[in-house]
DNA sequence: TGAATTTTTGACTCGCTGTTCAACGGATGG
DNA sequence: CCATCCGTTGAACAGCGAGTCAAAAATTCA
């Protein structure tokens, strides 16, 4: 009994992980088709594809398509809160907000969960939409409270932290329409460019 | 004959002004609507409705609906250009390149042909595509290059040239994604601010 | 006014794509 | 070796939305 109960909950276990594997897989699928097709030009039967599945597998594992999109922003958003959360407190401003963007970018031009963050949240129904944006606010205050910090101290020029803000998100943001995964550059070395040029330009 | 000749020309010339109006009118109206819907969630009928009309009407002025997106990008990427043209060559790179931007910024905030940049191109047959992006590239080129010369000049800090006009285009062209014409910034007003950041950022 | 021309309509077709579901095979556990 | 459950299939369905077109309406011109 207490073996076949351990046994049983072995086998959920690797079942589940199993399960969330797969549903991972489907993710960075779609994130991919997303990258390559944009947001209109993306069918459930592609993401299928790209795997070998058809699409009526994906509905096991999520509940419509909106869901599948939901889940991939909702991933994107967790990985930049993430890079958020990990900067570390000890550094200056500059330095933080340097750790805090890099994150960012990788997980934009990572494999992970490709660049969500340039398609419409408008097609996303509002409930599911509402927490999507509350997430993005919550790492832009962030963001901003360090340029704020930075300015205060001294370290950073006088600008708007707003605009300021918006401008190196968008920035960044607008990375995944020019950067190619197959050039030069890896996805470590324009992260560390792009927040150098970000950090460079608001330092005084 | 002469008369009548004259008579007609007349006619045709108003019927064509007449119906370059309304496919401007048309172009607007798809520009809003892409704005608000995004590119996913954007029908022809969408674009008819805020008219006024019937979707069957926009085929007397548009082959279909790529032609549309197409027309879209097409203005909006000529305006822009068109800024380039027209800044005062007898400016220093840093006044100069705020012009470009100024006018890049009013193109894609404005009314006229609302920030299609945003949408993706990968809807766009390759041929059309072509054009675009050949389009984009020429503007692009104008902008690094104001760019590189303020360095030679010694007005603007020593940055990775590519790199620096990414991150400013990318700053502007993020600015639908979060401006709002019914708040307290007029689009002339964002403009002046995020174009002043911009070159503030690359000055030294 | 009447004829000619431009513009708009609205109903129709048709392909595409999201979604469902009963059945199937394969792994797992006893 | 059997029973069970999981994951997958592929066929079917339904609805949406692009595009068509003959006919109607509006406009222009003589």
């Amino acid at each position: 009994m207490r073996h076949g109960a351990v046994s049983a909950g072995r086998r959920t276990r690797a079942r589940a992980a199993r399960n969330a594997w797969r549903r991972g897989e489907i993710l960075r699928s779609a994130g991919r088709v997303l990258q390559e097709r944009g947001l209109a030009g993306v069918t459930m039967e592609h993401v299928a594809e790209r795997l070998g599945l058809t699409k009526g597998s994906l509905y096991y594992y999520f509940e419509d398509k909106e869901d599948l999109l939901y889940q991939c922003h909702l991933q994107a958003t967790a990985a930049s809160l993430e890079a958020l959360r990990r900067a570390r407190p000890s550094l200056p401003p500059d330095g933080r907000l340097r750790e805090v963007l890099m994150g960012h970018i990788r997980g934009i031009t990572g494999e992970e969960h490709g660049a969500i963050m340039l398609t419409d949240l408008e097609t996303i129904a509002p409930a599911r939409r509402r927490r999507i944006v509350a997430m993005r606010d919550r790492f832009e205050r962030g963001v901003r409270d360090i340029i704020r910090e930075g300015i205060e101290t001294g370290v950073f020029a006088r600008v708007d932290v707003r605009l300021a803000g918006f401008a190196i998100l968008g920035a960044i943001n607008w990375i995944p329409k020019w950067y190619d995964p197959r050039g030069p550059l890896s996805p470590d070395e324009v992260a560390a460019q792009m927040a150098g040029l970000m950090v460079g330009a608001l330092r005084r």
